[in-house]
DNA sequence: CTAACATTTGACCGTGCGGTCAGAACCTGG
DNA sequence: CCAGGTTCTGACCGCACGGTCAAATGTTAG
């Protein structure tokens, strides 16, 4: 799992074969089947096991915040110091969900994830409007732009190795709570 | 490219093989090496075209408004204007920025329209700021953030394809015009 | 009608993919 | 010093891909 991260990250999903992965630490390709039952198998291994640090790191930051603004701004901020944290998983992880492209309506093994997690923020927004904190806008249509800004780094990662992650996220932690507040 | 477009808006990026194109209007893939270079030429004229039609409505629209939030929401309406109209074409553009996966640091060939675009807001950011319109926050990052939290329409149409594109894009304009003000 | 050109076909490359498997190599407890 | 189980290799499938090309088939001007 930690090779597939590092090629994923590294080349991208194009070129993450399970020959590069296994050539990455040096054994045969043999080797990832005998360890999983293939590779969708494995690629979700990654994504979930990316997905549960992930939680792991937000969720008590974002409880311990009172709804509204606050929890909006412990989640943004939150996540981006998990993304700095965690940049070569963060990759990986975003060239998974972009790179296994579903057909029409069906939804790639892998979005289950993705999908949960803008769930999960429409749930906060939704918490914070009932608390009065944050206006009268549409949660999902929210929540899908706020994870898609998220997500955003990868590209800023991309182009721009170095960029500061923890100052993106400021930025973006502020303009959702003015655009969102109430 | 009208066949490329269908197949990737339908199917998605990794389903777009040439032959599955030329299936798609009842020809021989021979065709599509006689009229085009390669695949790669295929979508970069793709790409080109639906971009320069977007621009085309989009430009005397933005134009047409005073720096500052007014321009910032004449490019959002604008833009999910004509995503509302080209839905297809839509999909399919943001399929191969989503789908070509570069390597590290290198970017893929169809990225630099999608590039253009994140150059072409934080110029738009940048002249709302010098006439005190929009507040002082970091251009490119808001940039980067509106054009994901855009492009997140292709995510939003393949879940649920009836999606109200326009009530989307109010809402973005919304929150981005009380995100960025002065 | 014919000659020249434009278009299309379908069989055919070479390549790399995910996946399989017999057997070699490596432990490790008795 | 084995015997048994575990781990690993490297050759090997079948397949779909992007791309090529001689030959067949339109099309059109003189």
């Amino acid at each position: 799992m930690a090779a597939a991260i590092d090629v994923l990250a590294e080349s991208g999903f194009g070129a993450a074969s399970l020959a590069a992965i296994a050539d990455h630490i040096g054994v045969s390709k043999g080797v990832i089947s005998y360890y999983f039952a293939g590779k969708d198998r494995l690629l979700q291994e990654v994504v979930a096991s990316v997905l549960a640090d992930a939680a792991a790191y937000m969720r008590p930051r974002v409880e311990a915040a009172p709804a509204g603004r606050p929890a909006l701004r412990a989640y943004v901020s939150s996540n981006l110091e998990f993304i700095d944290a965690h940049r070569r998983e963060i990759i990986a992880l975003i060239e998974i969900f972009n790179g296994a492209s579903p057909g029409r309506g069906v939804a790639s093994p892998y979005a289950a994830g993705h999908r949960s997690a803008v769930d999960a923020v429409t749930r906060l927004l939704e918490a914070g409007q009932q608390a009065g904190d944050l206006g009268p806008f549409h949660p999902r249509f929210a929540a899908v732009a706020l994870r898609a800004a998220i997500d955003a780094v990868s590209e800023l990662l991309r182009e721009e190795p170095e960029a500061d992650v923890l100052a993106y996220g400021s930025e973006l932690a502020a303009l959702f709570e003015r655009g969102l507040g109430a």
